[in-house]
DNA sequence: TCCTAACATTGCCGTC
DNA sequence: GACGGCAATGTTAGGA
């Protein structure tokens, strides 16, 4: 890759977004920056994961015959109706407070 | 929490969500809401038509070859202050020197 | 505004998010990518208009008494309601096929 | 469409969607599907657990005074093919060119 | 290949 | 005025 490190930046610049009293790019805001985008690569390599297992499964479920489109939607109505019932109860909730009680 | 409790109510007293001195839901407070409603469901229906549009044009430019993506990103720039463009490029620049890429 | 067009690149250049046979930037190509970037910025800009009127509207009814919340959760069900009887009907008709009538 | 009609059923005969020699609905296929679904359903929600622990670590890095929406970027272009990332740069430079910008 | 539905991201609104 | 949560938008992947 085409990208080198390069050290020589100023420390000591103030900038919103880089913390402050932290030796600039160099130091261990580096180090932070570093552990936070490496913390989010792992997460998100395992909900990757994740959706290759759900995958499988429906590979498996079709290969025993079922219709995976119909499974998909059974299961976004099955995620759907608590959803309603939380909206439900927070219009609920509104309309009291709308009405004073 | 978003509202508080309104404890000062006394019989007949006016909610700060029902507006002063109308009958309460039966009258022209209710004419006044249905209002409301029509009519800012009639403004996004037009938005919604507006983001048809934009989606044929698209559809067109990527007939005649161009890369649609490419172009979203161009107009996100030109929307941008020039100063945030820089800003966010600097930005990103430092991050990509202190992770030595 | 800022840019000035600036005619100077190679003409000829084959790519796949380059339509052939065009004067690869200086030439048409270049007036009709400016054209469709115009157009969906012109009708973005449409949109935003409507998005402020409708913010106006919403203003207006707060400033009448009516909790703005309750109002968007009002338009938010009216809005899924129709949805909901298409999915219904489309969820039959999977069925139906999954079970072959 | 997606399905076609079976129009060769006879009575008795095994419909594509369910599994052969299974009791329709009633027996083990019931309990396949149940299986399946639970299954999906609990990948699903493990999933759903670590898209907050990247939230979280976003907020932290937010604390720390860093650019999320920077540290996004970053990601992003560490996700793409560097060929990839190359294409991209070069066919917005030569848009950009062709614009004027 | 096109289109729909899930997902991630961005922007907004309300709160502290 | 900043922060957090929420809603809307844009993007991407999967299915028809």
């Amino acid at each position: 890759m085409a990208y080198e490190a390069d050290d020589d930046l100023d420390a000591g610049m103030d900038s919103p977004h880089l913390p402050k009293s932290d030796p600039a790019v160099g130091g261990i805001a580096a180090d932070r920056l570093r552990s936070v985008i490496e913390r989010v690569e792992r997460l998100e390599e395992e909900r990757k994961a994740l959706a290759g297992d759900i995958k499988d499964i429906f590979s498996e479920a079709k290969s025993a015959g079922f219709d995976v489109k119909v499974i998909r939607q059974i299961i976004r109505i099955r995620r759907q109706e608590p959803a309603e019932v939380e909206e439900q109860e927070t219009l609920l909730d509104i309309y009291r407070r709308a009405l004073g009680m």
